[in-house]
DNA sequence: CATTAGCACTCTTGCCCTGAGAGTGCTAAC
DNA sequence: GTTAGCACTCTCAGGGCAAGAGTGCTAATG
């Protein structure tokens, strides 16, 4: 049964004013608030109505009414307005990116820095994650006579590094050498192909390759996409975490290390370029109060990433919406501006 | 006037059975809890007088007593007793860093987190610093027909990066030949050296060795040292801020991100190679209330960095001094062993 | 004369109680 | 269907109170 459209009202005031203040809204108030032409009396039977249909609930009993989980999901689903962000938000926005190096990693921080100050809450930003890593460079660097530092350069600009040890002397011009050699064979080629070759027989060049190959896959794993985050301050300001010392150091916990990034619910981007990810929606157990806005920015084909806030459920979406999508836009665009127009992907065979 | 021996053991017991609770101590339970053979009443005696001196404190009338920071001065100076680690707590931490890669970066997470779980606080270590930063070797990577990846190695080990934008198409040809002959002429050079140089004529090869120059810069200056921090909840956890979020917070902003670096009072460590830097005795405002233990380390003339820990003033300072000073020796050791025995350095001029 | 037992005093802490305030739910009237 | 009125519930802040911890002083003691 759908919402009365003056029930469907009063659930909207009620998220947007609880958004606000952060605290349960009563019927007085709320009529109040919004000039409405009805008597609190009425809003109150109108309230129990909702709180009847799960939409809205009480701390206890003579508190105000607060949103639930389904009230944000029905909010955000059909009675939340679209909101555009202004020329002048969208300028604030833009001239911080004019004024940030040419650099995708910086962009990246700088996007969720952007989002964290406007919804005053976290933001992350994971790194463009390619649908094939392929190997663009390699080169090894002497550091003494039995270690070597070799240096992957990835199709998708990443560059990672590792320390190798050799059991046998080495020079750098051999280095060299082989870094040649192995770039002319390996260029644009996968983790996977690398690794269908015929093995060499050099137990140097055994080892290259080996971690080659290491590097490779821990790139194209998502689970080493290690997030951007920013504002974990702005969050943990919110006053849901007031005089709550416990549940501040948890969320912090679950916010910075690893745990986060297996935590953001990237599958509820299904096809969508935009998801809301609300409370209990969450599968990961710190995250059940908190929802994500969450947005894929990459030109289309391309490298992509996601990006997006991260919030207590009581977050301003139509606000947040607005936002991180006209900052993924940004990104999507910067990203096609200066790397490309797939991306920074290469069609493979590009080196050869 | 030293301290009379059983006014100094006093002492020493206060500044102990504080560390331990976090409450302030009494004269009866410390008595109680160290067999005294004196009454409660003469260790209050005792106490008055140790708080003439300015060594503890009062927090109000009726409570126990708590070591000033004179009072912690004066134990690590001459009270506390030289503890060493025991032969299991030192095969325990060496085989964290045995089950590690050879990895210079990771070592220093590993060795923060190492002293961060020890004792329950957090723990820093910045990346080993040479005198001279110098130039190893470049590389250029293709990105877009105008833009390109600058991969920068320096003798230290360190691998920084940046996304250049060309006003002229070039490919990955061009580009490797740049980066050999540049490679050829600039291989051990520092930043002054290539800045000396007369400027080259073409447009992209100034544009590169602008920008080597601004990388080599930013790692030599040690203000871009971006210190490793772990073990920051542990130190949130310590009952100083239970229940005061705002505290929290602040020391949470202080210690996140790059106000760290400036915080770090290096300057303790005169000729010596291992500082403790008590409470107020920190020239930064948020750490007032914090302790550093800190330790060089890295092999003598060779690159090196700083390592240590930070906590609440209410530190176990002869565990600390023990678990730095091994793991600084544990961190020096792998690196003479594994990136030769003058740090990271090569003699200039190993390369050409 | 240093040490100690005894004691009064102070201050914090936890607890209960209370009153004010906010908000609800119900009912009866419009 | 809407509304005014009202009783009821629950939270929250503040005050008072007793318990507990610890001190500082004093007078007695070996």
């Amino acid at each position: 049964m759908p919402l009365s459209e003056r029930r469907a009202r009063i659930l909207a005031f009620i998220v947007e004013d609880y958004v606000e203040s952060a605290q349960p809204v009563g019927s007085a108030s709320l009529v109040a608030r919004h000039d409405l032409d009805l008597s609190s009396a009425t809003v109150r039977s109108e309230m129990a109505a909702l709180e009847g249909e799960g939409l809205i609930t009480h701390p206890h009993t003579s508190a105000g009414r607060v949103p639930s989980n389904l009230g944000y999901r029905t909010y955000v689903g059909s009675l939340m307005g679209e909101r555009r962000l202004s020329s002048e938000e969208e300028l604030t926005i833009l001239h911080q990116f004019h004024q940030s190096a040419v650099d995708l990693e910086r962009w990246l921080a700088l996007s969720a820095s952007v989002l964290a100050n406007s919804l005053h809450t976290a933001a992350i930003a994971t790194p463009p994650h390619m649908v094939e890593v392929r190997l663009k460079q390699l080169q090894l660097v002497e550091l003494t006579d039995e270690s070597s530092l070799l240096v992957v350069v990835m199709n998708d600009a990443a560059v990672l590094q590792h320390t190798l040890q050799f059991s046998e002397a080495t020079t750098q011009d051999q280095l060299t050498r082989l870094a040649a050699r192995l770039n002319q064979q390996l260029a644009g080629e996968t983790a996977n192909e690398i690794e269908g070759r015929t093995p060499p027989t050099g137990a140097i060049e055994r080892q290259v390759l080996d971690q080659v190959v290491v590097l490779l896959r821990s790139e194209e794993d998502a689970a080493s996409e290690t997030p951007v985050i920013e504002g974990v301050r702005e969050l943990l300001r919110q006053p849901e975490y007031e005089g709550d010392s416990d549940r501040l150091l948890d969320t912090l916990e679950a916010v910075e290390g690893s745990r986060l990034q297996r935590a953001i619910p990237a599958r509820a981007l299904g096809s969508d370029d935009l998801a809301i990810v609300i409370g209990d929606e969450n599968p990961a157990e710190p995250y059940r109060d908190m929802s994500f806005v969450l947005s894929r920015y990459g030109p289309v084909g391309g490298a992509g990433g996601l990006i997006g806030l991260l919030g207590p459920t009581r977050l301003d979406y139509p606000d947040a919406v607005a936002h991180v999508r006209y900052v993924s836009d940004v990104l999507t665009e910067l990203m096609r501006r200066f790397y490309g127009d797939a991306g920074t992907a290469d069609t493979p065979g590009d080196d050869q």
